[in-house]
DNA sequence: GCCAAGCTGACAGGAACCTGACGGGCCGGG
DNA sequence: CCCGGCCCGTCAGGTTCCTGTCAGCTTGGC
């Protein structure tokens, strides 16, 4: 598993390629984004570590540029806690996940863990729910062969009830994941959302634990 | 920490749940896939130990349908099966580990070991009560295999027990527990709520101390 | 047998949830 | 620069089903 950083902090730059390599991972450290797509361009990473403030330019930029030419290497973005449309708008670019700073070495480890099961190894990553079959690399879904098109934050809470099967979901946890912590979110879009994926994806998929959350259906 | 352990081999199987329990961790043991599959639809295991060669099936498939269906729980495989090839598959399959039989049993816990600190990220603490699973961040039951659903109150009130499993709770603590401070309840709304869990979970769990209050009956 | 305490089926009110509709914002094309 | 399409948060009206209350019954102590 190769990953790519890109950090211009030298001093977190250093723990998270220590912490990596202690992870027994390989890491290349990069502190621009032309150095970055100097890199990409030898290409093989499994995962792309983006700083999103950086001297040379805007990650959301990269980021976006990355996807709009059809790359599909997963990447997670690093971002001050501060900097909260960030947060959304990468998602919306097309991040896979998030860690504010500061945040934990062992967070990193278990978010890049989680990434690594998803997507590595398997050369064809195809997760079966039932009749749906999902390619997290390449974020489409197939229902009896034809197509599901899921928008940014559908995917995004899709992923959420996927990386948990099972697990009961808070609206307020569900917030934490589409949203910045403190967006405020004053109304129901949690709900709206939900009822948006069932429509597409079928009413089962997605269970309602009244007064408490929603779950992930067994298939 | 729980482990689901898949060995036919009576012999091997006891020594690794005897080195396991030793450990202090908690071992299920099954011999067989359809058994395996039984134990995991309870769901809340944090590994897996599986023999890649059993009576009813291969161990590789059963790998890969777990994969396939979104489960993430890290997997250690158990092989005799020396040789490359084997090892190559079992690892695209989604192992997260593998060991060569004959293994050492201090090999053995040194992996779980290291595979439970690699995900010691995301808990999943189970807690058994005879014949119930509990498992308190998922809010889910299960009673021989079957899901058992509760509603918001009365998860509220169930949790007051485990939390204080023994004690005795008068219906003025389990008031303050289950409502505000100065909601007025005037009227025997505990009562209905045990009796709704009494017909859940099982009449003998929950008991009644006439005069004082409930307590969590011992399994 | 009597009374207090607890149990449980039934029910109505309302909180929680669902969903169709709408408009603002963003983006790409003309 | 304008226009159309799409995404997404908000809102309102309808629906579901949780939950407190009550009443009648059972249980247990004396």
């Amino acid at each position: 598993m190769r990953i790519l950083l890109i950090e211009d902090d030298t001093v977190l730059g250093a723990a998270v390629r220590d912490q990596i390599a202690a992870d027994g991972r390989s890491v290349d450290w990069v502190t621009r984004l032309d150095a970055a797509e100097d890199a990409l361009r030898g290409a093989g990473y499994d995962l792309i570590l983006l700083d999103l403030m950086l001297p040379d330019g805007r990650g959301i930029g990269f980021l976006k540029a990355l996807r709009s030419r059809g790359e599909v290497t997963p990447v997670i973005v690093l971002t001050a806690l501060d900097q909260v449309t960030d947060r959304i708008e990468g998602l919306n670019a097309g991040a896979d996940d998030y860690l504010v700073k500061p945040f934990d070495l062992a967070e990193l480890s278990a978010r890049i863990g989680s990434v690594a099961r998803r997507y590595s190894g398997n050369p064809n990553p195809i997760v079966t729910h039932g009749a749906l079959e999902i390619d997290l690399s390449a974020r489409s879904i197939h229902r009896d062969g034809r197509p599901i098109q899921l928008t940014a934050r559908e995917w995004a809470l899709f992923e959420a009830f996927l990386s948990r099967p099972g697990q009961l979901l808070s609206k307020a946890q569900l917030e934490d994941k589409l949203y910045a912590f403190n967006a405020e979110v004053e109304s129901n879009a949690i709900e709206v959302h939900v009822s948006r994926l069932r429509k597409k994806l079928g009413s089962a998929v997605i269970e309602t634990e009244r007064g408490m959350g929603y779950r992930l259906g067994r298939p």
